[in-house]
DNA sequence: TCTCTGCTCAC
DNA sequence: CAAGTGAGCAGAGAC
């Protein structure tokens, strides 16, 4: 859904490009269709219910999704098309100020760069970069290239050279200032709708193959987290009016409890039940040592491996993620194996159904086909079977948050609550609230999302909320 | 102006 | 060969 359908729903049209007179630069197809699909079944003043069927189920492949698209999909049009229609206010003031600081921080990276390499050259240009690093100044003999014979000056590869040469260190500064101020500081105030004064983004229901969500114009699933200076970013989310707040809620560790309830291993399940820290209990199994006596690099390491068993990784991956040898990185991958024997059935069960049926499925019953399962190519094939291990737990987080989302918007709705659902983020719910309905809220957040949909093996699944003034207090 | 590439942000 | 799902930016080159 995005802004415009709304007013199929009854709601007065408000359709962002138009106002601000600017086209958005990547129209995704799947909005288009949508659109042209609702333009020509409401002219026949169509059931809104039988418009939709017209549009998702030639995509979802055929009527045995019916049940997902009966209990997930189709009950969560209203609930975007509300989150869309309410946007997120943006404090611009503080934007336009970050904005200078980057500037200033990233011209002096800059300078700094073209100072230690002896030339001034345009540093946002990877290719001109390359030759820089690679042939004048010899930092790499072996330097890896891409596949169309530039110089490959990816973040790994520049850590890499960082004990090399200190340059590094200002050409990621610059990369960093330089993505936060184009991609989000300054792109995001241009995103205000004058109407509302806010901005609304569109969610695609029918992009990412595995079910979860998309978001565009702007992308507010991308907010940056991972770094002090990124994190400002998020102080500029704030409550739409004075005296709210926001408040935000998480699902913990939501994949890795799939992939526990799903395999059924029961040292994961117990783990889980328990509610023990899964990483230090994952690295007391690996490493055979009591929990207690797990030091940080065990449990660090062990952390990776989980998050590589969501997506298939091998052991050259994780070798090449921790830095360690790929002797070792296949000791811990077997020793993982088995502490936690139904995780390797799991897999195996996963890449078998495919090669037989075609297709993966969710806990829902949403279908991943995966046509190159049996492919004769090695790499097309081990890209089919990772996408047949990893798509039934991202896409059975994505049904539960879902299912999540529908009881909360209809309760909401159904009692008149002034605050708002805004934002979904994967695993988070992002809420514009009233004071008066904070603790309620909270209540029912927590019971929905913990709720809406049990897990196999009683594996339990938690969820956290937090609250503040803007969206990075609030986690 | 459009499309592709390389890169980097999130979960 | 080797880690899943997305969106969006600037550069580079075709037209």
């Amino acid at each position: 859904m995005d802004l415009l359908s709304a007013q199929f729903l009854g709601y007065e049209p408000v359709h962002i490009e138009e106002l601000i007179g600017k086209k958005g630069k990547n129209q995704g197809s799947m909005r288009d269709v949508e659109l042209e699909k609702i333009k020509e079944y409401a002219a026949e003043d169509a059931d809104i219910t039988f418009q939709l069927k017209q549009v998702f189920v030639p995509l979802l492949k055929e009527k045995e999704v019916q049940p997902v698209f009966d209990n997930v999909e189709n009950p969560l049009v209203r609930v975007l098309t509300d989150m869309e229609f309410e946007g997120v206010k943006i404090d611009v003031d503080f934007l336009k100020q970050y904005s200078k600081e980057l500037e200033t921080e990233a011209k002096r990276c800059e300078e700094s760069v073209y100072a230690q390499a002896g030339v001034r050259f345009n540093l946002a240009s990877p290719k001109q970069l390359g030759e820089v690093l690679f042939e004048k100044l010899q930092l790499d003999p072996k330097a890896k290239k891409t596949k169309t014979g530039q110089y490959a000056t990816g973040e790994d590869v520049l850590l890499k050279l960082a004990n090399q040469h200190k340059i590094v260190d200002d050409i990621l500064g610059f990369r960093e200032l330089t993505k936060l101020k184009s991609t989000y500081v300054d792109a995001l105030p241009e995103m205000i709708n004058p109407k509302t004064g806010r901005v609304h983004t569109s969610y695609a229901q029918a992009v990412a193959v595995t079910g979860r969500l998309s978001s565009n114009n702007p992308n507010l699933q991308n907010i940056p987290i991972r770094t002090a200076r990124g994190r400002e970013i998020r102080k500029a989310f704030v409550p739409r009016e004075e005296g709210r707040v926001l408040l935000s809620a998480d699902y913990s560790q939501i994949e890795l409890r799939i992939v526990a309830a799903i395999s059924g291993d029961p040292n994961m399940c117990e783990a889980f039940r328990q509610h023990k820290d899964i990483h230090t209990a994952t690295a007391s199994k690996v490493y055979n040592v009591p929990e207690n006596e797990v030091t940080k690099e065990m449990r660090y390491k062990a952390k990776s491996v989980n998050f590589g068993i969501i997506y298939g990784q091998g052991a050259f991956g994780l070798a090449d993620n921790l830095g360690i040898s790929r002797t070792e990185a296949k000791e811990i991958i077997d020793n993982y194996k088995k502490e936690f024997p139904n995780i390797q059935r799991y897999m195996d069960e996963q890449v078998n159904f495919a090669k037989e049926n075609g297709y993966v499925q969710t806990l829902a019953g949403r279908k991943r086909w995966l046509k190159d399962i049996n492919s004769s190519n090695f790499t097309v094939r081990g890209y089919a079977e990772r996408n047949a291990i990893n798509s039934p737990i991202q896409g059975t987080a994505a049904d539960m948050i879902k299912l999540a989302m529908i009881k909360i918007h209809n309760e909401m709705k159904t009692a008149s609550w002034q605050s708002k659902m805004i934002l979904q983020v994967h695993d988070e719910l992002v809420f514009d609230a009233v004071p008066g309905e904070v603790d309620k809220l909270k209540e029912l957040i927590i019971r929905c999302m913990t709720t809406a949909m049990p897990l196999p093996h009683e594996v339990p699944v938690e969820a956290e909320v937090g609250m503040g003034g803007n969206w990075l207090e609030a986690h």
